[in-house]
RNA sequence: GCGGACGUGGCGGAAUGGUAGACGCAGGGGACUUAAAAUCCCUUGAGCCUUGCUCGUGCGGGUUCGAGUCCCGCCGUCCGCACCA
């Protein structure tokens, strides 16, 4: 063996080996169990960046394991490739999307090939190729007849300087970020899928989702966000009926006046003889869309000198044009009670209307002042007439028995989710197979004529749709009529791409999406591994839409991903220097990092070591993966992928820490330089150690718990460096060897093949262990005087209370550190401690 | 603004309510070497009256024989908010 392992050499030669033998090429046709093993594929924005390489580094030793203890490992890859970076690009050098994409592609394989991923290439997909979404256009089509899909008037974000849509990222303040012009609201007519429709069994289907993080499920609860209230109407002064829906029936003592949406038809009527109104609705379509900027927005309210008449005191409230108020949620009109709600407290604060105490923590707290806040919390209902006394879920139900009796209001549930909109007045998307015909209206496109294929004649240079503008494209026969007509130029929402890619992968036939025999034999996908971004919004897509083709008879999987892992950031401290009063940043590689300090390789003097950040181009704070690749090998990256940080916290990249686990690929190399096949002798501590540490790494794994599994690694290292050789010792530098296999791939073929074993180490099979073996023989017992250690023993395991009491008092310490004091009670846990009061 | 999480040595972290700091990094000391690199050994929470004792898991309370862990209230940081992916 030489002296030292050589990555440059290892990881191509064994990359080339798995590429030639088809190592991991999924069988459709296996006898084995299944394992799917699937991380979210990513944006092809041009570099791999330290967050694919995590990301990508924990599915693959998950993969690489799978595939070891006896698996057929589906581990694919593709390329979620359409999106605005791409029409960016095209903006500003004049690129086009479908070359740039296509390009990036090429460029990140080749880093993700470096990186050793035991991937199924010959599943690959990209997202922007008509192989790809002319299914996704099928299946939208099959949706559309299911009545899944339909269209309304919805709000964009409109620049009236650039006469174009932008997208939330693309308002900053308030204005467009390429013209600075203030962005307005502007509705137009786009397509949505009903989602809405699986509200409840979105919600349901959470309880299934044992292996799901606790605070995803609990983001999607609320996303949903079922509510129980009560839907009634106020008499207005004008004599019309206005419907309200409430979640708190139960303050309906504490409404002190009546909000509608600035698009309600009550709004739009005041309007009409009004122009101060006007200008008010006017007023409120400033600004974006976004949920953060409506709430955060000061808030803004125009008396429409209309009342309302209160169902019970009869009291007559003002009612208000609100421009917090919501018409997409419940009915677009609120009755507003300002001591329980934050909103409506800010609003009243600001208008002078009387905010009244209808919860309180004790009746006696009636008149209690609000100390600057809404108080939305629990309590006993109070000032509310028939109410008072009663809490609030029964006061809840009381008003809503009261209303349903009386015939002017119903118990309702009604749900935060709102319907998707899948509408993009964008290029680079997948086009939306319709047609516009003047005479059949909108008729969907035959599926024999698709995929509906986007022209590659397109121009960036003025904003705006190209597909709108381009001169031939849009224009067709109506497949109806055959008269002239148009085609839709919206395409659709990116994330329809990645809410199907999994099943994509699964099954691959030319002439149809996927085939749901071989669907079902690999879906649900076993382990899903992606960034907490993705909570809310990508899961629950790829959820409704699974459900969504199960009802349409396409497939028969409802939950898509069984188990779910949202890693952490890929974080790096930064460099800066103060330059008129200004921080300029400097790349890591601008930088010489020394023990405590940092210094500018550039001109010797020193800079300032920032905070530890999530890498971003902004502060500079970004370490390209091939140019440590270049420096350390495969298998250290990966390695320092999985030390230390737990996977779902962030991870602090340093140099210093590269530097360690590409010292450690070399230790363990001369740990297996060690290996003789003939030693003989027993070393039964060592056997114990092995047994422990294989099983426990193998939980470690199964639990995505690597930053243990490496712990131990070095632990089991460690005691067989120090032990003498025998048998045992080799056995155990052999063990190591498999256990590291997933993790150091490269690494571990080499010394595989070096110490003479056959076949390849990624097809080997992980060791089997002794449980006899696995259980210690002695314990350490900790002796405690009123709940502080004063003393240990070491006992056979199972050692008998009286007996542990009885080795407890005899300890010096213990008498020293007792007194003489009495004894008033012993706690003896078995195997662990014993605690003795005094 | 609303929803969700996280907080332990110089740093990343470990710890079924039961010996806080496993393991790694960085630091200090030493061996080997003409020297360096590489490697190996020892050491490293703070304080003190140093056979040992006291304090210590963001802050303030509480439950318990015993709390990093459970409960209540704060503070700070991060993620999401429907057209970034």
């Amino acid at each position: 063996m030489n002296e030292r392992f050589d990555p440059a050499v290892a990881d191509q030669r064994w990359q080339r080996v798995w590429d030639e033998r088809q190592c991991f090429a999924a069988s459709d046709t296996t006898d084995k169990p299944r394992a799917y093993v699937l991380e979210m594929f990513p944006y092809p924005s041009g570099r791999i960046h330290m967050g694919h390489v995590r990301n990508y580094t924990l599915g693959d030793v998950l993969a690489r394991y799978k595939r070891m203890t006896g698996h057929e490992v589906l581990h694919p890859m593709g390329w979620d490739a359409f999106g605005m970076p791409a029409e960016n690009a095209a903006m500003e050098k004049g690129v086009h999307p479908g070359g740039w994409t296509r390009e990036n592609i090429a460029n990140m394989k080749a880093q993700l090939k470096r990186l050793g991923f035991a991937l199924d290439w010959s599943r690959e997909l990209a997202t922007c190729e008509p192989d790809y979404y002319g299914h996704e256009q099928a299946l939208f089509l099959d949706l559309y007849e299911a009545g899944l899909v339909y269209r309304k008037e919805s709000a964009v974000n409109w620049d009236p300087v650039d006469m174009t849509v932008l997208a939330n990222e693309q308002v900053i303040d308030g204005r467009g970020w390429r013209s600075g012009a203030l962005v307005e609201k502007r509705k137009l007519s786009q397509w949505f899928l009903k989602i809405t429709d699986f509200a409840e069994e979105l919600l349901e289907g959470l309880g299934d989702l044992k292996d799901w993080p606790d605070k995803v499920k609990l983001m999607q609860e609320n996303w949903i966000g079922k509510s129980q209230g009560l839907e009634f109407a106020f008499t207005l002064s004008n004599g019309e009926s206005l419907p309200v829906y409430t979640t708190r029936p139960d303050t309906i003592f504490g409404a002190s006046f009546v909000a509608v949406a600035a698009d309600h038809p009550v709004a739009q009527t005041v309007a009409e003889g009004s122009s101060e109104a006007q200008a008010f609705i006017v007023e409120c379509k400033r600004g974006g869309t976004t949920a953060a900027e409506l709430e955060t927005a000061e808030k803004l309210g125009f008396d429409t000198g209309l009342t309302a008449r209160h169902p019970f005191s009869g009291a007559d409230l003002p009612v208000y044009i609100a421009n917090f108020v919501l018409m997409d949620y419940g009915t677009g009109a609120i009755m507003a009670v300002p001591g329980h709600d934050q909103r409506d407290f800010d609003f009243a604060t600001k208008y002078g209307l009387p905010i009244v105490r209808v919860v309180a923590t004790d009746p006696a707290e009636a008149d209690k002042p609000f100390a600057g806040e809404a108080e939305a919390g629990d309590g006993v209902i109070v000032n509310s007439d028939f109410l008072n006394g009663k809490s609030v879920a029964d006061a809840k139900a009381d008003v809503i028995a009261r209303a349903e009796q009386g015939g002017w209001g119903e118990g309702k549930t009604v749900w935060r989710l709102r319907d998707w909109g899948v509408s993009r007045q964008r290029y680079w998307g997948t086009p939306i197979p319709f047609i516009h015909c003047d005479a059949c209206g909108v008729v969907p496109v035959p599926k024999d004529q698709l995929p509906v294929v986007l022209p590659e004649d397109v121009d960036f240079q003025t904003p705006g749709n190209p597909l709108l503008r381009h001169p031939t494209w849009k224009h067709v026969d109506c497949p109806k009529c055959g008269k002239p007509a148009t085609r839709e130029t919206d395409t659709l929402d990116t994330f329809v791409d990645s809410s199907w890619y999994f099943l994509r992968f699964a099954s691959q036939p030319a002439d149809r999406p996927f085939d749901p025999g071989v669907v079902a034999q690999w879906l649900p996908v076993e382990q899903y591994i992606g960034g907490i971004e993705h909570a809310i919004l990508h899961l629950l897509y790829a959820r409704f839409w699974t459900r969504a083709l199960r009802r349409t008879g396409l497939i028969n999987v409802g939950e898509p991903f069984a188990s779910l892992f949202t890693q952490g950031m890929v974080t790096h401290e930064t460099y800066s220097r103060e330059q008129n009063g200004r921080d300029v940043f400097y790349s890591p590689a601008e930088v010489e990092r020394g023990g405590e300090s940092a210094t500018l390789i550039e001109d010797g003097g020193p800079v300032e070591i920032g905070r530890v950040i999530k890498m971003s181009k902004s502060k500079k704070n970004v370490v390209d993966p091939d140019a440590i690749l270049a420096d350390y090998g495969a298998d250290a990256i990966r390695w320092f992928m999985i030390s230390d940080s737990p996977p779902e916290r962030d991870l602090p990249w340093s140099i210093a820490g590269i530097e360690g686990c590409a010292r450690f690929v070399q230790r363990l190399w001369r740990l297996f330089g060690q290996y003789d096949a003939g030693a003989e002798g027993e070393d039964k501590a060592l056997d114990r150690k092995r047994d422990q540490t294989v099983a426990a790494v193998a939980d470690d794994i199964e639990a995505l718990a690597f930053n243990k599994a490496v712990a131990r690694v070095y632990e089991l290292t460690t005691a067989i460096e120090k032990a003498q050789p025998s048998a045992s010792r080799s056995s155990a530098i052999r063990a190591i060897l498999l256990l590291v296999a997933p993790m150091m791939p490269h690494l571990a073929e080499e010394a595989w093949d070096a110490i003479g074993e056959e076949g390849l180490i990624a097809e080997a099979a992980w060791p089997p262990v002794d449980p006899a073996l696995l259980v210690d023989d002695e314990v350490t017992i900790a002796i405690q005087v009123k709940g502080k250690l004063r003393d240990t023993v070491t006992v056979a395991k199972g050692t008998a209370k009286d007996e542990l009491e009885a080795l407890a008092l005899a300890s010096e310490k213990v008498q020293r550190a007792l007194d003489g004091a009495e004894i008033r009670k012993v706690i003896v846990v078995p195997d662990r401690l014993v605690n003795l009061v005094a």
